[in-house]
DNA sequence: ACAGCTGTATACTGTAGGCATACAGTATAC
DNA sequence: GTATACTGTATGCCTACAGTATACAGCTGT
């Protein structure tokens, strides 16, 4: 499942939203590309560890996102996808979440020079 | 309240967290400093357009963390805090949940050039 | 002491996450 | 063609938790 996932069950944000979450890295980045045949649900559902109906609703996830196309009996397959524009105000809902995931970073103790490199070495990945 | 605090009832992140994010934001900043009192569970209630116990869940959870004192009878108010040596390991999950975000701006169609802008502005802000 | 604020505790309701199980479409071998 | 073994789908159930209502209890001024 192009690179090993790890699910905190203890976590709050949910099993599904981890998953898909991951997935969209990969997509993202573009370790996983169009035409690439995902592993089953129940496949991945084994490899992490949970219902492979958890695994589905993450995948119906992504489909609904437009990331992957599926169709009852054959595997899911990475789409082709146009990215939508963006919306203008999305920006300051992320805007927010990024300053709430710095604080509790600072929060936890972690330095302000490392959260900054953080920040930088993630901008740096983005551009390239 | 220290600013305007927005919350989406429609998202997934539970208004109880988005509370407490947002004040750990303040708090972190600086814009609320030692001894400072927080405005009363009802009275940030109404603000909010939420029921003062959800407020009063938001406070119990920051005072968790050792950022607020409560007292029964008297105000919430904001407490010394020596930051918690950082755990190793804690860098790593953020990690993960940094692009995790970036990955779904990217998807939400913001351009690289603005997600950088937004990362290295933080980073800055951060080390200031 | 009293009135009016404060936060606290308990019970209730709705919703969502994760799982079990039965179902239905597709591809491949024969 | 059809059997079979794979794919994703749909439904129902159980549990946990978010948000609310309502009653309680501690401070602090007058």
């Amino acid at each position: 499942m192009a690179g090993r996932i790890r699910i905190d069950l203890d976590s709050p944000v949910p099993a599904t939203r981890q998953i898909a979450d991951a997935l969209r890295v990969e997509l993202v980045e573009g370790r996983l590309k169009p035409g690439d045949e995902l592993p089953s649900v129940r496949r991945a559902a084994v490899d992490l560890g949970l219902h492979f109906n958890t695994v589905a609703d993450a995948y119906r996830l992504l489909a609904a996102e437009g990331w992957i196309d599926l169709k009852h009996g054959r595997s899911a397959r990475v789409a082709e996808r146009k990215a939508p524009p963006a919306s203008r105000d999305a920006v300051v809902g992320y805007r927010q979440r990024l300053r709430a995931l710095v604080s509790q970073m600072r929060a936890d103790g972690i330095s302000s020079r490392r959260i900054a490199d953080e920040l930088e070495a993630l901008a740096k990945g983005v551009l390239s």
